[in-house]
DNA sequence: CATGAATGAGCCTTCATTCAT
DNA sequence: GATGAATGAAGGCTCATTCAT
C-alpha cells in the first residue's frame, strides 16, 4: 500500500531524475559551495532518495568530478570552435576576440549555475583542481595562446604584457560569472540577462582595441 | 614527561596561540576552502587543543567572521588612504590608479592567504557574505567611483562603461590573489614575489593609459 | 567477517530497532537521568550505531519528548476510561477512587521505567516541563477533580482540603514508582510485584474511606 | 589597570563568594538538573571565575555532595530535635506528627532550592545516591519509625499499612517541595509561602486523626 | 530503478578540570 | 585567594555511503 504510493512508476524517470539531481546540486553548491552542501539537501531538493546521488555518479565526489568535466569540455569546445569560426570569418585581430568573448559568455549564460561553480572551486588548492589544471587549462592557454598570436605578433616584444593581457582577457570573461551576486548588488548588472551580453561586448570591444592595440573590425 | 611538554608556563602564549590559530587556518582553508577544512585539522596543523579555536573565536564562524572583518578593514583602509595619498601627489589621472593599485597589492602580497581567501569565500552566496557585502564591498565600491571621477570625468558619457571599467580595475588587482596557483601553474607567474608587483603595475600602468584614456604621468 | 554480522539483512529491524533504543534508554535514563545519560551510551547499551537515535527520533530531545508524550497519552487515556467504567459499574465513590488507583498503578507496573522517567523529569523547571505541564497535567487535574466531585460533594465546604486530598490521591499513586529504589531498600517494598499493587490499594481503600470520608464499598 | 578593575581586593569575598556560587547553583540546578547545569553556567550566574567551582568544592560532584549533606544534616536534625520536643511537651500522637511536620515544612521553606534540589536529586539510582541512602535514609526511617511507634502502637497489627502511612506521611512533607512549580500551576498553590503552611497544617492534622486513627489534640 | 534502514567516521562544540601566575 | 589560558575527554549530531530489498 505504502509502497505503491512512495514507489511510483515512472518510465521516464531515469535520466529525469538524474537532471533534477544535477539542478539542486548546483543551486544548492552555488550557495554554500562544494563542501558546504550535503548530499542530504540535494537529495531533499530534488525530492528524490538520498542513495540515488551514490547510485548516478558514483558518490559525491564523482557528481563533482562529473560537473567540472562537464563544464570545461563545453567550454573548451566553444572556445575552439569560436576561435577557428573567427579566424574563417577573417577581420582584425579585436573582432576575433570580441566574437570568441561572445561565444564564451553565452555558454556561460547558458550554464550560469554550473560556470560559476566550477570557476570558484577551481581556486581552491586541492589534488582534484590541479589534476583538472593540468588538462583542461592548460589546454585553455594553449587555445588563448593562439588567438593571441595570430591577433597581435606585435604584442611579442613584451611577453610578459602579452600573458598579462590574455589573463586579462580570460577574467574578464569569467568574471562576471564568477561574482553574480556581487554585479548584482553593486553595480546592479546582471550577466544572466541578454542586455548585459550586449553591453558587456561594447566594452570588450573597446579594451581590445585600445589594450591589445588593433581595430576590432 | 608529556604534560610537560604540553602544559608549559608560556608567559605569552595568550596571543601567539592565537596568531598561530589563525595562521593554520588560512593555510589549510586555502588548500579545502572553509568548509572543507576541519577546526581539528587547524589544530593538529597550529600543534594546539581544539578547543581552543571555540575559546578564542566563539567558534569555526567566529574565526571565519574575524578573518573577513580583518582582511576588508585592512584593505579598505589602505585604499582609502592611497587614493587620498595619491590627491595630495597630484599627478595625472593614470598615476593615481596605478599608485592606488600599487598600494592594495602590496597589502594582499602581505596577507597572501587571507587575501586569497577572503576573495574566494566572498563568491559563495549566503547570508554572511550578503552582510559583508552590505557594509565593506558598499564602501569599496563608493571609493572606487570616487577614485575613477577624479580620474576620468569624460567617461561619464557612456556610464555603463565606466562601471565596467571600475569592475575591470578592481577584478585586476583581485585577480592574481584569488588564482595564484594557477598563474603559476600555467603563467608561471608568482603573485607572491616583489618582482611580480613591478611587473603586473607595468601592464596595470598601459591598461590606464589606453582604457581609460590618460596618461599615466 | 565483520560486515556480515553488523549489517545483517533484518526485515523486522525498523520497529524492533527503534523498541531496542527506547527500553535501553529508559533504563539508563533511571539510573543517570536524562542529561547525565549520553546517546553514545544508549546506542552502546542497545548495540545499535549512534546515529540512529537521530535518525529515529530527531535527537537526544526528540527522544524525551517522545517518551514524555507516550506516557501521558497512555496514562491519561487510562485514567479516563477506569473513571467511566467507575462511574458505569456504579458503586460508592471511595471504591471509584480505588478503582482508578488501580488502574493507574496497573499501568506504571506495565511501563516501570518509563513512568518513573517521566515523574521524575517533570519535577524540572525548563521549558518542556512547562509545555507538558500546560497540556497533560491539566488535562489531568480535570480528571482528577471530576473524580472527586463525584465522590465528594460534602467536601466542597474546604476547597483547599478538596484540593489536598486530590494532591495527596495523585502523589500517592506515583510515589512508589518515583522512589521504588527507595521504597525497596528502606522499606522492602517493591512496586513492580503484582503483591505490591494487592497490598498498596488495601491502604487506599482504607486511606478513602477515612480520609475522604466515604465507604469503599 | 586592567587587572584592577577585574581583580580588585575584597576582604569579605572569601565566605561571601562561596555562599553567592551555592546560590547560583541551586538556582540553576532546580531549572536544570544536576546534570543539565554547567559549571560554567553557575560561575557565569554568580560572576565569579570558573575555577573557583573546582577550588571551593573540588569540583562539580564535591558540590553536590556538599548540598546534599548539608541538606540532610539538617533536616535530620530538624526532624530529630522536633521529635524530641513533640514528645516533652506531651500531646496526643496526632499532635506530634503535626509538630514534627510543621518544623520540617519550616525547614523547607527556609531551604526551598536545596530541599528541592536533593528530593529530586534522590530519585535517580547512582552509587552517590545509594550511599546517601544507606546512612541519611536509614537514620530518616528510624526517626520516623520512632515517632510513629509512639503515635500508634495499635497499627502493628497491619505492619505494611504502618509503612505505607510513614511513606504517606514522610511523602506528603516532601512532596510540595519537591514539585512546587506543579502545585502553582495546576493549583494555584505556593509552597514557599507561609500561608501554604498553615493551611496545609491543617489538612495534615485531619490526615493524622482520619488516617492513622488518632485525635490531633 | 529506487528505497530506507543502518553504519562508521567525522563534524563542531562544550565539558570539568588543571596549573602557572 | 583568585585568575584565565589551555587541556583531554566527551558531548550530540551530521556526514556520505552501503546493502538488502
Amino acid at each position: 500500500m505504502k509502497k505503491m504510493l512512495t514507489k511510483q512508476a515512472n518510465p521516464e524517470s531515469g535520466k529525469k531524475t538524474k537532471e533534477t539531481v544535477i539542478h539542486s546540486a548546483l543551486k544548492l553548491f552555488n550557495m554554500g559551495g562544494y563542501d558546504g552542501t550535503s548530499v542530504r539537501a540535494i537529495a531533499a531538493d530534488a525530492g528524490v532518495n538520498i542513495a540515488l546521488v551514490s547510485y548516478y555518479f558514483g558518490g559525491k565526489q564523482g557528481l563533482l568530478e562529473y560537473l567540472m568535466a562537464s563544464f570545461y569540455e563545453g567550454y573548451l569546445e566553444v572556445m575552439e570552435r569560436a576561435a577557428k569560426e573567427a579566424e574563417e570569418k577573417g577581420g582584425t585581430g579585436g573582432s576575433r576576440l570580441v566574437y570568441v568573448a561572445d561565444a564564451l559568455i553565452r555558454y556561460q549564460q547558458k550554464y550560469l549555475y554550473l560556470s560559476r561553480f566550477v570557476h570558484r572551486e577551481m581556486t581552491l588548492d586541492n589534488q582534484l583542481v590541479r589534476e583538472l589544471m593540468a588538462s583542461y587549462l592548460m589546454k585553455e592557454k594553449y587555445l588563448l595562446s593562439q588567438l593571441f598570436e595570430q591577433v597581435d605578433p606585435g604584442m611579442q616584444n613584451d611577453p610578459l604584457s602579452a600573458d598579462f593581457a590574455i589573463l586579462q582577457y580570460r577574467d574578464m570573461i569569467m568574471m562576471p560569472f564568477l561574482q553574480p551576486q556581487f554585479l548584482r548588488k553593486v553595480f546592479y548588472l546582471t550577466p544572466s540577462e541578454p542586455s548585459f551580453r550586449t553591453n558587456y561586448l561594447r566594452y570588450i570591444r573597446h579594451w581590445a582595441k585600445k589594450v591589445i592595440g588593433c581595430a576590432s573590425g
